[in-house]
DNA sequence: ATAAATCAGTGTATCGCATACAGAGTTTTA
DNA sequence: TAAAACTCTGTATGCGATACACTGATTTAT
């Protein structure tokens, strides 16, 4: 028996608006669904996902705790919403882009995306089922199914993309704010552990010193997800000339 | 200013028991660190991450609450112990196997890990910090390493398949326990909402009639996990021919 | 031996959080 | 003008992580 707190039918209502449509009797309703995801929204982007609370969000609006309750049966929903809500129009390829400009651009996107909004990696992963969600992933259906790509292929390719895409996202961010240590104490300590003899390549690509200049993690992170992504592409390609071919 | 509640350093020192050696002095300790990490592991294997409360772990052990943190410096510390507890030895490549058959092995080894403890997927995802999840991850090195990448390309490969083949197995893990809804009423107001005209491929891609025979969405997402793999193995062939040749 | 040092385990307390429930007040319709 | 429907409030419950102070055991230095 799933979870299923208020329904994941509830919850496609929620996203889509489509909700029955409120009598017209009582009081008229100060809060909105819209208004209460907004608001949650600017928490988690100010001060993370954990800021987050039901109390917090209703104190930032003027009303209890509870009223909330009365627009949004779960925090688990509202979550969801504010995802939704993040996600602005997906990327639209230029008229004489290739369908692979098209996954290139909206890796980009995405990755710029979960910048744009960290906590969002910090939310458990679902499935794309508000509009916004779901438009975003059509995006790359669209260019994935132009390429050549047919029936079930799509969706895996489309999966694996996005999922390889936000975990190295969630890596890198990890890596930014500093959650994992690469502190010089930290990394001193890991290359001792990881023994050459035990963990030869690990060892070998630990830092020996100091990072020098700078050494930006996000940069990097995102070099090494496009090094996948073409990689991937190319198999694509190679994949459908032998088909057509 | 990073979170290190109890130092990544600490983490460290649990994760390969090389802490300061415990004074020989006061009572003898009737738990220890595996002992704990053991039985959390155990209510994780059978109730889910969710079940496992300081509290229930410390009354499974026959001890109080409190007594855990004489060992473990916070929860998110015993996750990260359980994680890697949970990490048996990589999966090891037969005598004859190429390095693509070894990529190939670690990710389904990779697979089943994750449906053998299907909790870790709730887990946060942090860095292989741990000798077992080093090891792991070590051998999938080894193996794009013998394949021919070098350097960063080795990282960026590995990451790139860690993260997707994580990404799958929790859609997976989701849609096999129902907790996203794929139930007929909820795949109608899908397929409802999301209109041909705007969502082109994803409306075609939902299921017309319920699911005839079972549809199993594990093997379903396996299938899908393989195409992405074999695609990019075939790009990094491509890559390597033209690097070398 | 005996006191000081060190550590294990307990009990109690706090704080934050999601959410149930029972009104009180408001607006619309029969 | 009463009933219905609905919003918002206040209060309460229960759970979870974890701080703190204390009891008692064990070892070592005197």
């Amino acid at each position: 028996m799933p979870r299923d707190t208020g329904g994941t039918a509830r919850t496609i209502e929620l996203l889509w608006g489509v909700g029955s449509p409120r009598g017209a009797r009582g009081p008229r309703p100060g809060l909105s669904v819209p208004g209460i995801t907004r608001a949650a929204l600017a928490i988690a982007d100010a001060e993370g996902l954990g800021a987050v609370s039901m109390q917090r969000v209703a104190k930032d609006l003027g009303y209890t705790t509870m009223s909330l309750y009365n627009y949004i049966p779960s925090k688990d929903q509202l979550i969801e919403l504010m995802i939704d809500a993040a996600t602005p129009e997906p990327p639209a390829p230029e008229e004489g882009d290739g369908w692979r400009e098209g996954v290139e651009q909206w890796v980009r996107a995405t990755w710029d995306l979960y910048r744009a909004h960290k906590w969002i990696l910090k939310a458990p992963v679902n499935a794309p089922l508000g509009p916004n969600q779901m438009a975003w992933f059509e995006s790359l259906l669209q260019s994935l199914s132009r390429g050549g790509l047919v029936g079930g292929e799509v969706m895996a390719v489309a999966q694996h993309l996005l999922a390889s895409t936000r975990g190295q996202a969630a890596i890198a961010a990890d890596l930014a704010t500093g959650e994992t240590g690469l502190s010089t104490e930290t990394n001193d300590a890991l290359r001792r552990l990881a023994t050459p003899d035990r963990f030869p390549i690990l060892h070998g690509l630990l830092p020996t010193d100091p990072p020098p200049g700078g050494f930006d993690p996000e940069e990097e992170m995102f070099a090494g997800l496009q090094l996948g992504l073409r990689l991937l592409l190319d198999g694509m390609e190679r994949h459908l000339q032998r088909k057509s071919g």
